[in-house]
RNA sequence: CGGGGUGUGGCGCAGUUGGCUAGCGCGCCGCGUUUGGGACGCGGAGGUCGAAGGUUCGAGUCCUUUCACCCCGACCA
């Protein structure tokens, strides 16, 4: 990408109405754009961002087995009247709409209900258990008060999952593994070592759910980590009795902040016999569905992502969600640097490397600042310095140390 | 919903006790000089002051209503 055609551009300005440091600086790089409170649109260069973490969760599911699916935003009032979600009782951040003719709508902010009512036509038998579908989509939520930027949004990007299986104990191998998946995309996203399993209350339907964690001073949540066994308890099922039950010693246990990046959820039964979803058995019998449900909050990685991966110059991206590897830049508008620049682009672009080059016509000083600031990984100059022996000089975004490298050893270290 | 705060070109701000053509910085456009950590000169474009109503000879400045945004709290299937 070439940022003399990119529209977005950067801002020394941090926006006054944002206090967020991950709104602000995603904001100050163009990736995300404000609409209102606690609504975001991305950018090109947030879009990409975006796209690379659900990509990430993406990757990670499908190989669980579970097919991908795209539920409806629009949802029927009669279909979320048969479970009695509809009602704001229970249910009190819906955003409800009308069709022109009156009929109430709603706002799709989970989607137990839809995944049931979709896949009733094909689910009767034993044979077509267990199985396991995702969606990566956007949830309206009437949140009484967005805040945090990404992580307390009034319309967000959410990956959600559903699981259904013939019985408790099948239900619970696949919750544990999906557990060990959660913990693996967190790696993957580079805080896995901050991120914790943590207890936490189970709703209506069991007694906890569990609920992944990662510390962050931002974060809404307090927890309670044992740094040893690398699980919390969140402070909302923190007492004595319910220690005890965990096995928990009390002494061992850290206070922290943290935000939740994602929870998981034994249903039961009661969703997949309210709407109807059973199976027949080997022996002819008609059994109940257990089901599951796992959701990561997408666009609330990506804030705190950029919460966390950033310094006072900027952003800094793991590789894996960076918008790009390489932030090329050219110093100085000789045609002979232009030239190598140039070449240096369409090598790295050849060979599969995502490139934003800077060909702006800028004095190297802001060049410098934007790449800290956009949070790509590398930055490569090609300048008059190292034109005659054809080298590069590469920076890591998070180290201070040059490195003047050929295109081969360029591309070996980026690798 | 309670408490606190803020709305003035795209962004950040100033605007005295109401007073004449609403300023400044950044950004933007043009020309020129610059080019290894956000350069500089000259010349431009762009706002009717969140909205509505009111007081007044006169309102960005005062009053009323209203909308939006931020922070704290309550809330978070």
């Amino acid at each position: 990408m070439r940022l003399t055609k990119l529209v977005t551009r950067t801002s020394k300005m941090v926006p006054s109405e944002e206090e967020s440091k991950n709104a602000q600086l995603l904001i100050r790089a163009g990736y995300v754009h404000k609409e209102m409170s606690g609504v975001y649109s991305y950018l090109p260069l947030g879009k990409i961002v975006l796209d690379n973490i659900a990509n990430i969760v993406r990757e990670e599911i499908n190989k669980t087995g579970a097919f991908e699916v795209q539920m409806s935003s629009l949802q029927s009032r009669e279909l979320w009247e048969k479970t009695g979600r509809w009602d704001d009782k229970l249910v009190d951040n819906w955003f409800k709409t009308k069709l022109a003719n009156g009929q109430e709508l709603g706002l799709g902010l989970t989607h137990e209900e839809p995944v049931i009512n979709s896949l009733l036509p094909f689910v009767s038998s034993y044979k077509d258990l267990p199985f396991a579908v995702y969606q990566v989509q956007t949830k309206f939520r009437n949140e009484i008060r967005a805040k945090s930027g990404l992580m307390r949004s009034r319309e967000l990007l959410m990956k959600d999952q559903y699981s259904f299986s013939k019985s408790e104990d099948d239900h619970k191998k696949y919750y544990e593994e999906m557990a060990d998946v959660y913990l693996k995309i967190y790696s993957r996203f580079g805080v896995g070592d901050i991120t914790y399993r943590t207890y936490a209350d189970g709703g209506i339907f069991s007694e906890f759910s569990d609920e992944f964690q990662t510390l962050s001073e931002v974060g809404e949540d307090t927890i309670y980590v044992d740094e040893e066994k690398r699980i919390a308890i969140n402070k909302e099922v923190y007492k004595d009795d319910v220690l005890k039950k965990l096995g928990l010693d009390k002494s061992k246990l850290v206070e922290r902040k943290a935000v939740e990046v994602g929870n998981i959820f034994s249903l039961g039964t009661k969703y997949t016999k309210e709407l109807g979803l059973d199976y027949i058995d080997e022996n002819g019998k008609k059994q109940d569905i257990v089901m599951g449900c796992y959701g990561i909050g997408v666009s609330r990685m990506m804030g705190l992502l950029a919460e966390h991966f950033s310094d006072e110059k900027g952003l800094s991206w793991p590789k894996e969600v960076a918008p790009a590897i390489v932030y090329l830049i050219n110093i100085g508008n000789d045609s002979e640097v232009v030239k190598a620049a140039d070449e240096a682009y369409d090598e790295l672009t050849a060979k599969g490397i995502k490139v934003i080059y800077d060909d702006r016509d800028l004095r190297p000083g802001e060049k410098f600042a934007d790449a800290d600031l956009l949070g790509i990984p590398y930055r490569v100059v090609v300048s008059e310095k190292n034109l005659a022996e054809k080298k590069y000089e590469l920076k890591a975004r998070n180290e201070d140390s040059l490195h003047i490298l050929s295109m081969q050893e360029l591309l070996k270290y980026i690798a």
